[in-house]
DNA sequence: CAAGCGTGGCT
DNA sequence: TAGCCAAGCTT
């Protein structure tokens, strides 16, 4: 209890005035809660005040089409959050005419929306006592009470979520939630906490055993790939041919440039004589390389993009490939990943 | 259930 | 610099 009250204390007198903090309403809320998940605050608000006015209500989200909500979403990442929060939104106007549930049962089932995100949108809107816990609560929790388990493993995962629960003040859950990762993400940082000034100072048992830096403990995953991109650059009569990326890859639905992967860096002249280029773009296609190698590093890969502008003879490309001519003017309209907007934007002004 | 999924800021 | 990590979820 001294554990609850505390934090609850420190976040009366420290917390930031959020706009998603001025509301209970679930849809806001969870607009709210999506955008932040794996994101920071700073990088995360612009898109929350975007979305709001974009769609004011769950039934304006569902109505948009996917490509309209990819393209206000450009630039934030993990673009999988975007997908399934329109199916979610069709989800509640379709099982429940389009006002959004607050129960955590209900919001579990909801695509893109798991524990931690049911568990805050439940206790913030309807004060559910549900205990959030996200990589603010696993790390206040390690050190307060100096637990080495893993964050990461199952075994870590389960007894934080156990803890967490007995810790929830059930007589204000909300606030408590709100509380804790607040007091994570403003005074128990990851990299140098501010524990001369911390309320929990003297019962924190990584603090007194010296421990703080090694708190929490994560396993690490599996090293990144490199990968090789070769984008091709085709421009015809004021437009650019462009490519819709598919499932099962990076950048889901997003459009970039019409692109070769490589299994290493390839140079031009080893590019122009890949039988894929040849039936792509025809024999006498003239490459030139306009940029790169350019590093672009994702949480999982290393991708190095080369952009080659393409003369093919007489306009030639394959008709086999999907690509689309799309006019130069219209390619603000459609969602791409960042490292296919900022070459266009170089590319364009030249 | 471990692996896959973006981007940006900090050390 | 290269690695870590930030209000996680899905398969």
């Amino acid at each position: 209890m001294a554990f609850s009250s505390e934090i609850i204390g420190w976040y009366q007198q420290y917390k930031r005035d959020l706009p998603w903090r001025h509301t209970r309403d679930p849809y806001v809320i969870w607009l709210s809660e999506v955008i932040l998940q794996q994101t920071r605050v700073e990088q995360g608000l612009p898109y929350f005040l975007r979305f709001l006015s974009h769609y004011p209500d769950v039934i304006a989200f569902a109505n948009a089409p996917e490509d309209e909500i990819l393209l206000h979403w450009q630039g934030l990442g993990y673009y999988s959050r975007a997908r399934n929060m329109h199916k979610a939104a069709q989800a509640v106007v379709s099982a429940y005419g389009g006002v959004f549930p607050t129960r955590y049962d209900d919001l579990i089932r909801l695509q893109g929306i798991g524990e931690y995100t049911a568990a805050a949108i439940a206790s913030f809107a309807a004060n559910e006592a549900r205990a959030v816990v996200d990589g603010n609560v696993f790390r206040v929790l390690a050190r307060y009470f100096g637990i080495d388990e893993p964050i990461n493993s199952s075994k870590g995962k389960k007894l934080f979520l156990k803890l967490a629960d007995d810790l929830l003040d059930r007589t204000h859950p909300g606030l408590y939630n709100q509380a804790v990762m607040e007091f994570g993400a403003m005074q128990c940082k990851p990299k140098n906490p501010d524990c001369a000034n911390c309320v929990l100072r003297l019962d924190c048992r990584a603090f007194s055993e010296e421990r703080i830096s090694q708190l929490p403990v994560k396993l690490k995953g599996k090293a990144s790939r490199n990968r090789y991109f070769n984008y091709f650059v085709v421009a015809a009569e004021g437009r650019l041919l462009m490519n819709k990326r598919g499932k099962g890859d990076i950048w889901e639905n997003l459009y970039e440039l019409p692109m070769i992967e490589t299994p290493c860096l390839m140079g031009i002249h080893e590019l122009a004589g890949l039988q894929e280029v040849v039936e792509c773009f025809g024999e006498q296609a003239d490459l030139r390389l306009v940029a790169g190698p350019v590093k672009h590093v994702l949480s999982h890969q290393n991708l190095f993009a080369q952009f080659i502008a393409v003369d093919a003879n007489e306009g030639y490309v394959s008709k086999k490939m999907k690509w689309n001519y799309v006019f130069t003017k219209d390619l603000g309209t459609l969602a791409k990943p960042k490292l296919i907007y900022s070459f266009l934007k170089d590319y364009m002004v030249e």
